[in-house]
Order: C-alpha cells, then structure tokens, then sequence
RNA sequence: GCCGACCUAGCUCAAUGGCAGAGCAAUACUUUCGUAAAGUAUAGGUUCGGGGUUCGACUCCCCGGGUCGGCUCCA
C-alpha cells in the first residue's frame, strides 16, 4: 500500500469513529469521549457511559452511520481557545482531562472538527466528506472494557471497535481472512487432533498435555537438548520451590513479587514456587570457588516456572500458570559476552531455521528509568550494558525495533517477537544481560592474577517456552507439523479385513525403525478411513491390498500430495526415516 | 483483576418458563470395500457447581468455577 493510500484510509477510519460517537450521542446526549484512534484494520473509540452497552447495539448502530454516510457530511477544522472548549465539555470529564493536558503541554490552540451538529476535539486528519466513505465498508466488531489512559487504576471506559476498509470487497476480504486464521487456532486443532485439554478441576491455565500432545514436546526437548549440549551447554535440575530468602536476595521479591505465588510456611519458613530459574543455577555456580579457566559455564534446564497471572490474561497454550522454559544461564567473564551473545543469538537463529519460523523481528527491549519499582536501581550499570547489546546487534547487523519499559529487572533483553493467528504479539525467545544478580549472589571466579572477579550472567531461552512455542508451530503448520514433530508418522489401512495381517507385518517394519506408526482396523470403508487419517494431519497414510502384499509394497498416500502410488516399503522407510532425520 | 459475551452428550450445536434433542464420534451387528463420510441398531445428560424465585427452571435472579473477546499485564 503507498503511503498517500495509508493515509486515506486512515482518514476513513478516524472519520467512522467520529460519525460513530455521532450515533452514541444520540443514544446517550451526555457521553463522555476517551480517545478514538484509526488503528490496524480500523478504529476505535472510548465512551464513559450511564449504563453498560452490549454487543446487541452494534447493529443500531451501524445503521446509524450508515445514514449519515449517505448524507454526505463534511468534516471541517477549525481552531478554539481553551476557556471555549473547556465551556463546550463542561460535561465531559475525559475531554476536559485532555484539554488541560494539552495545556500542560505547552498546547497554544486547540484543534476541532465539525461535522454536521458534531463538534470534536480532534488534530485529524479526517475525510472532506463522507462521500469518501464505503456505507458497505465497515462493520462494528466488538465492545470491550478499556481503562481511561490506558492505567488500571482508573475508570474503565466502554470501547467500540469497528473495522474498516476503502472497499467493500477489502471488508469482505478481511473477514473471510479473519475466519480462515480461526481455523488455525491452536486452542481448536488442539481439541481437534487431541493434544491437550484443560480441566476445570486441575483449574485455568495449568494445560494437560495428552500421548499425542506429549510426542511433540518431547521431540522439541531431545531435539533442543540435544543441539545444546553439542554446542557446550551442562545439563542441570533444579527444585521448582525454594525458600523466599533466596528470592529476596535475587531481587524477585522486591520487583517480580505481583506475579509470584502466595507463600507457603512449612515450619515456620516460607517457601514460593520458583517464577524464574535463575538464582537456582547460581547456586549450583556458588556451590564452590571458580576459576577463570572454567568460564563460560553454561547451566541448562528445562524449568518449569510459575508466575502468578491475571484470570483474563491467561490464553490457550500461549499464557499460563505454570509453563516450561527452555532455560539457561551463561556465566562468563566480560570479556566472553560478546561471543557468547552471538553464539547464543546464532542458536537461536538455528532453531527457528529448524522449525520453520520465518515471521519475526527482533526487539531490543530496554528499561525506563522512571519505572522505579520495576527495576534495579543502577542507572550507569542500565547505560553501560544497554550500550554493549546495542553494540553487538548493530555488528551483527540485525534489524529491531527497541522498546522502552520491556527489560528485565536485572538487564535489558533481546526478544524475538512474533504474532499469532490472531493478530496478537508475543515474545517466542530472549537473550538478556543480567549485571545485577551477580553481584548481588556474590559470585565471583578468581582471575589470572589471582584476583577474585565478579561474573557476569547471560539468560536465555533457546526455544523459548515450550509451551507457547508448541502453540506457535501448531498455528504456524495449521496442525500439520512435520513428520520428525508429528505424533502419529504413519498409519496403515489395510483395503479389507484380509489385509490386516499384512498390515501387522508392516507395522512392525516400521517400528523397529522408531517410525510412530498405527494400524487402522476399524471396520470401516477405505474412503472414511482415508478421510480421518487426511483430517488428522497424519503425514503419510498406507494403503495395503492385495496388490501390495504380493508385491511388498505399500501405497503412500502423502497428506499434502495425495497419492503417490505404490512404493517398496524398505523404500518407504528409508524416505520416511530421512525425512525424521533431516527435520524436513 | 476489570468490562462484556458465553458454558446443554466425547465433539459441533438445537430446545425463548411446560416431556432435554440432532449430526458426528462411541458400541454391536451386517458389509470386506482401491484413495476425503457404507447400512441398521444400541448406549450416552445431576443442562459447569451451589443457592433462590416459581405449581413448574436448560431458560429468570444471586454466589462460585471455567472459557472467549478486549483492557491491564506478559515467557
């Protein structure tokens, strides 16, 4: 899209969230007006309301815009002193808010819109008319809750969200794109394709993984661990639950402590399910002197960790309760972060090549320094490390977009954010450089002069959590994850009930090669067996009969190509058995 | 946690205060089949849990649990 075309359709965007605060106005004359910005897809807009609106609105009142669409109004600027404006929202408490904000802010005139009765204090740009809008383009999508400036400590205003495009023909699009993504969810192949499921029992968020669901975490883990120790890691496991000293030392507890879990007293000493892993490895690298020679140490485990979230912030596989991190704490000497950065960044690299990962950016995720209680307060230690990760990614030469507020409280973070089938960002993996637990576990190596000398600390997770990357790569293959990840490889279907002996035989050719094979023998027609195997995302389906018992072969049937005819099955095994082998 | 919607058979969904139902899946039998749904039958329910209103509650009200969409937060 060129950017004049951008900002058109912006301007239809910010123009319905006007005529749409038009069409509440109507319906309640003394509305308060939050913000209502054109945003990805469409717009929005926050109502202070008398009562709560519903869904069941919606079409009021897009039929509503849609009459005055017609009308064609005009959308007019013009300037107004700030007593006047003040005047005009003597009613309106988030209006009135803005304007002496924008005071503050060293404003000297105010900006508005008219159009038709409604006057809006707005800098554009909107539409010369609505002539410029589609009646047919837009649709309300969904009202939701929003706090007044987006903090939680304040009221919570209603938000329209509507969607909006130049054509009918790009809403319609949009919409049909939006039910193809549904189909994607990993939430639904995984009720699907029976991966896991949730029990209100166990509770929200703590996700049980079924046999099919457990294969492919555990080909992840022996995949990762595997790759990790040939590149130097040292396997470790830690306890999940340690005493609260241990977190009060680490600085959890003073700046992680809304996302950690109740104490639990057990005689008399307080014990917290661990939210990171970190200061557990120290431990093990406190658990006796070090020497320089031993630098890098590299402490890998898969850990689970527990962090204390908000009901409505929970969602599917993506955010939970408790969940696994790929984990692991590089202690080095300073002179080894920057190798052991980029090796860490190469790995990372290694694994989203391996499972196919192509849609992502890298964010340099730095702290703020007004954001006290989230972070380590040290701020020549915040400078001095955010400018050795700057550094090293610009060597590297890798494009990201830095983010104020998003660091660690012990370090800033490289992420590598990616988005989900419904739009949404999430961080997949992190690097981070920590300059702060160290000092504060006293951990120390001695140097080659005999000097003790403190360490410094990489966190980082390969494969991020293994949990949500599960999910990612769910959506990312719609189901159909390659063979070496697929829980069922292959599965027979013998033609007839004759065939099932053949088809045992087959069977254990295949397992004896470590190939996870079924052998369907249901009493039910070819073509519903088929149909299954297809809507499983099974990869490779084996149609035995006659004609393949007397020639010992068996007809594949690939799940994306269809039919591949007949194959000798030592042939068959040797390119399923490749195919594992080459993660393809 | 907050705002809103929702929770009925394993799954997807009906039943608008008056006898809880369908399709698929499951089970049994018949059929023994050549690349995306064979036929017949059977079984399957404290309608998320608890309380209330009512002659009568899946349906209305209250409390709790869970899910979804946003907000806040975030691996």
């Amino acid at each position: 899209m060129s950017k004049k075309e951008g900002l058109q359709l912006e301007k239809i965007r910010h123009s319905l969230s006007h005529l749409m605060s038009m069409a509440i106005i109507k319906i309640y004359p003394d509305a308060g007006l939050g913000v209502g910005p054109a945003i990805e897809n469409g717009f929005y807009q926050d109502y202070g309301l008398p009562e709560s609106i519903s869904s069941e609105l919606l079409p009021k009142l897009e039929k509503e815009i849609k009459k005055m669409i017609l009308k064609n109004i005009k959308f007019e600027q013009h300037d107004m002193s700030f007593d006047k404006a003040l005047k005009l929202y003597k009613k309106d408490p988030y209006k009135s808010e803005m304007i002496k904000d924008l005071k503050k802010a060293g404003e000297k005139k105010l900006s508005f819109y008219r159009s038709d009765w409604f006057e809006n204090l707005c800098k554009g740009p909107h539409v010369a008319s609505t002539k410029e809008i589609d009646p047919d383009a837009f649709k309300l999508t969904k009202v939701a809750g929003a706090y007044w400036k987006g903090d939680e400590k304040n009221k919570m205003l209603q938000r329209v969200y509507g969607v909006a495009f130049e054509t009918k023909k790009e809403l319609y699009q949009y919409l049909k794109q939006q039910a193809e993504a549904e189909k994607r969810d990993h939430r639904k192949i995984g009720k699907e394709l029976d991966l896991f499921v949730f029990s209100d029992l166990i509770g929200k968020g703590l996700p049980l993984l079924t046999p099919k669901g457990s294969i492919i975490r555990q080909e992840l883990e022996k995949f990762i661990t595997e790759e990790e120790t040939k590149r130097g890691y040292l396997r470790v496991y830690t306890p999940d639950l340690a005493r609260l000293e241990l977190y009060k030392k680490s600085g959890h507890w003073q700046h992680y402590k809304e996302s950690m879990y109740p104490l639990i007293n057990v005689d008399g000493e307080d014990y917290v399910l661990r939210p990171m892993a970190c200061p557990h490895h120290f431990m093990l690298y406190n658990s006796r002197p070090r020497s320089y020679r031993e630098l890098p140490l590299r402490y890998a485990e898969i850990a689970r960790q527990y962090r204390k979230e908000q009901s409505g912030e929970l969602s599917g596989l993506i955010r939970l309760m408790a969940f696994s991190l790929v984990d692991a704490h590089l202690v080095c000497r300073p002179d080894q972060i920057e190798k052991e950065f980029k090796d860490v960044l190469e790995l990372i690299q290694y694994n989203m090549k391996i499972l196919g990962i192509k849609d992502y950016w890298y964010r340099f995720s730095k702290w703020d320094p007004k954001n006290k209680k989230k972070y380590t307060n040290n701020p020549k230690a915040w400078q001095k490390t955010e400018k050795l990760m700057k550094e090293i990614l610009d060597k590297l030469k890798l494009k990201y977009v830095e983010a104020e507020d998003e660091a660690a409280f012990y370090g800033p973070k490289t992420d590598v954010q990616v988005k989900n089938v419904n739009g949404k960002e999430d961080t997949l993996f992190t690097v981070q450089i920590d300059f702060d637990m160290p000092g504060k576990f006293d951990m120390s190596y001695i140097d080659e002069k005999g000097k003790k000398q403190t360490p410094m600390v990489i966190h980082r997770a390969s494969i991020g959590c293994i949990e949500r990357t599960m999910a990612f790569l769910i959506e990312q293959y719609a189901g159909a994850m390659p063979v070496w990840l697929s829980p069922v490889q292959a599965q027979i279907i013998p033609i007839s009930e004759k065939f099932i002996k053949y088809g045992e035989k087959i069977k254990e050719m295949l397992l004896k090669e470590d190939v996870r094979v079924e052998l369907n023998n249901d009493n039910e027609t070819l073509g519903k067996k088929i149909r299954e195997g297809e809507m499983q995302k099974i990869p490779y389906l084996l149609i035995v009969g006659e004609k393949e018992q007397k020639a010992g072969s068996v007809a594949v049937r690939d799940r994306e190509k269809g039919d591949l005819g007949p194959m000798k099955t030592n042939k068959f095994i040797e390119k399923i058995k490749e195919e594992i082998e080459k993660k393809i």
